[in-house]
This record gives C-alpha cells, sequence and structure tokens, in this order.
DNA sequence: TAATGTAAAATAATCGATTAATGTCAAGCC
DNA sequence: GGCTTGACATTAATCGATTATTTTACATTA
C-alpha cells in the first residue's frame, strides 16, 4: 500500500465497517440510484441491528452518495447532468487547488509517493488500477495541508467514480498514462501553474466524457 | 424572512432539533472547542434519548464541528490557527467562485434579494444584524445553480462564525456597510471580475483580523 | 371517472436496557 | 521514584421492542 493510513480492524465499529461496505457498493453502482434505502432490509444483509445501519447510512449523507429528509427516510442520490456538471467543475477546481498548495508546500515525503503511485497504475489492471488510479489523485493532493479540501477531493471523487462505474467508463480513447505522466512531471518540477492546469484538464476530460456517455444513457436510467 | 425556506415545525424529528440546536450553541461558541461531547449529559439536557441525540451530534461531523473517532467518541472540534486560515481560505475561493456563477446565470429573482439583505443589515442590530450579515451572503451565493458548493459556503461561513462569536469580533475598524455596499454593486452590475474579487477581500479581511485576534487571544483559549 | 377518505401495512423515530470497550487510579513491583 | 497490573467507574456501541408517521390499497362518493 502506498497511501493507506493503517486502522486496526478491531477498532472499527459495526457502524463504520458497514458505513465503509455501503458507501463502495454506491459507488460501485450496486444501489440503485433515487432508490430508496431500506434500513430493515440492510440490518438482515449485514446482521447488525437498526442502531448501526441507520448510522452508516447517514455517514453517507455528508459523502453526497445519499439523501436524507426527516420522515420520509433516506434514498440513494439520483443521477442528473447537473449533479455531474457541478462534480466536474468542483472537482477540477478543488483538485487543482490542493496541488497548487502542494507544490507549493510538499515535503520530499510527498514528492516521492507521485512517482510510485504512477508506477502502481501503470503495472496494474482491472479493479487494482481502478484502485491505483485513485491513489494517484489522491497522492497529488496530499501534499496540501488543507485537511477540509483533501476531504473534498476524496469526496468528489467517488461521486465521479460512481457515474464511471454506472456508465462502464474506462477511458477509452484517452491516452491516460500521457495524461498522468504530465500531470506528474509538472507537479514534480514545482510548477505551480502547468501542474494545475493539466490537472483540472485531466478532470475536465473525464467529466466531459461522463456527461456524454450519460446524455446517451439516460433513458436507459430512468 | 427573506431567504428562509419555511419549514413545518412539526415535520422536524427531534434528532433534527436537537442538532440544529447544539449547531447553534457550538457556532454560538457555547460548547468548549476540544471538549469531549458527554452524550449522557445532552440526553439530560435535551430530554430526549440517546439515539437522536447520537444522531444529532453525529450530524455536526459532516459541519466540521464536531470531530469523531471509533470508540472514543465525539469532540467539539478545536480552535487552531491552521484550521482558521484554511476556513479563510476555501471561503473565499468558494465564495467568489459562487458568486462569479450566480453573475453568469442569476435570474432576476436572485438579484432583488440582495438589495433586500442590504437593507435589513443596514437596519438592524446584534443578533438580529449577525443573521442579516449571513442571509446577505447567502443571497449572494443563491443564484448560483451548485447545490453543493452553497452548502459548502454556508458550512464554511458557520466555522468563520464560530471564530468570530469566540473571538468577540465585531469588525471594529472596517467600512463594512461600505463593503458590503461594493460587492452588491459590483454583483448586480453582473461584473464577474470585481464582484467576486470584492467578496474574497471582504472574506480574507475578516480571516486575516480573525487571525490576528486568535494569535493575541491564543494562550487564554488554551 | 376522478377525487376523497380510510383502514391496514410498511417504515421511521425513539426508547430503555444490555453489552463492550475505554479510561482511571491505587496497590504492588522493580 | 517510576512503571506495570487489575479492579472499578465511565462512556460508547449495540440491541430488541415500542411508538409515531407515512404510504399503500381499496372502497366510497360526488
Amino acid at each position: 500500500m502506498i497511501l493507506d493510513t493503517h486502522i486496526d480492524p478491531a477498532k472499527l465499529t459495526r457502524a463504520t465497517r458497514v458505513s465503509n461496505e455501503i458507501r463502495d457498493a454506491i459507488i460501485a453502482g450496486k444501489m440503485r440510484p433515487g432508490a430508496k434505502v431500506n434500513l430493515d432490509q440492510l440490518r438482515d444483509e449485514y446482521g447488525v441491528s437498526l442502531s448501526p445501519i441507520r448510522e452508516a447510512i447517514s455517514r453517507l449523507v455528508a459523502d453526497r452518495l445519499v439523501e436524507f429528509e426527516d420522515k420520509k427516510g433516506f434514498r440513494i442520490v439520483p443521477l442528473c447532468t447537473a449533479n455531474l456538471l457541478e462534480i466536474t467543475r468542483l472537482r477540477a477546481d478543488f483538485e487543482a487547488l490542493a496541488l497548487k498548495h502542494a507544490i507549493a508546500i510538499g515535503t520530499l515525503e510527498w514528492e516521492s509517493k507521485i512517482p510510485a503511485a504512477i508506477h502502481h497504475m501503470n503495472n496494474s489492471t482491472g479493479t487494482r488500477q481502478a484502485a491505483a488510479h485513485d491513489l494517484f489523485h489522491a497522492s497529488l493532493v496530499r501534499g496540501c495541508a488543507m485537511p477540509m479540501l483533501r476531504d473534498l477531493c476524496l469526496m468528489l471523487g467517488n461521486l465521479h467514480k460512481r457515474y464511471a462505474n454506472i456508465l462502464n467508463y474506462d477511458g477509452a480513447g484517452r491516452d491516460m498514462a500521457g495524461e498522468h505522466a504530465a500531470i506528474a512531471e509538472a507537479a514534480l518540477a514545482r510548477d505551480a501553474e502547468l501542474g494545475p492546469t493539466l490537472l483540472a484538464r485531466h478532470i475536465e476530460r473525464t467529466g466531459n466524457d461522463l456527461s456524454a456517455l450519460f446524455e446517451k444513457h439516460a433513458k436507459d436510467l430512468k
């Protein structure tokens, strides 16, 4: 592992464990966008009581994966064009801002994780490559000393990933490795203009591709 | 009310009502930064069971007012210089971005709320003026069609407000009315350069004043 | 037929109690 | 003295059951 903060699994509560599992399931597209969340069903599925289930789901509201309304309960946030556009816009701006700061103040420790992440990406496939791609973005942002901003970048990355998973987006037609390499190179060269710009473009390209795919498949998803 | 979305109080659950009350209390500085949150005590204080109390508090984690750690419980987030700087930086950037968008796409409905908010601010005092000031910032951002960004602006505004309340900041030495008027004027003139710039400066000035006050009083708050 | 009312079913919210884990503190040991 | 150890107190996590509310299905009526 390159970036993981190792956490003793015994320290996790049921609520945390279940929350993480459900988060992954939603991002993977295994829970239908717009669907009501049935807590009783999840209780059976995960074999824990309602309290931790409720707590688990309610944490995902902050991640913008679940919506909540008093006395109506929870539902998986629906997909829509406006939402996808906002995610793209914010993610591009926020990651660019974070990278700019990282370039300004990032340590050697920060730098060294970037080529490592690139190497992982280029030498893995499938699920592992997707995870490596996440780690690449996280590694760029990691040097910036703004924890709230870092969390926001992570959150927005997850939201993009959900669209990508549901739309079966695989970056076809793009020189992904080349884009990543250029971003990494600019970051390591501490180019505070080029790095963030390339990163923003990289994200906008993903967003545009996702939007195009979404428009095409929008009817099937309704 | 200028901006309030009217909500039937009977529709609120205990968890929501208590969450809002505790949020206000933390922002008002009535709960000591860094303090452990004692759920049993809150249970007595608010006269409801642990479930809604726990849910109420846990929602404030997303607002960055409360921190949580598995099996350790909740604590009021501490004040610190780095945190204040990040809030300032992000709030300035985010509100400027939101205003830029509002200027680009805001409706007449959006425009009209701005002078109204100014008028309220200039004709009220104390708590009511503070509320009017919040509404002014909300009214600027409101025209932008990015709900996540709007929520983030609200959250960051609340975080600034907590520092301001705890540090007894009242904007002394500033021509607040003048700053607001200039921002409003640029917004209404649809100046997508000047408006966001003035707004960012306005926020940065607040942030700088808060930082100065915080450095001065940091020892008393430990 | 469309609108309205209503009883039953489903779901959400909350409670009180139990279980599990952590933090405290004083006795014993080096 | 400073450091472990273990009983005790405190707090966190979870459970199962109860209560309140909404949703659904169906019958009634204008």
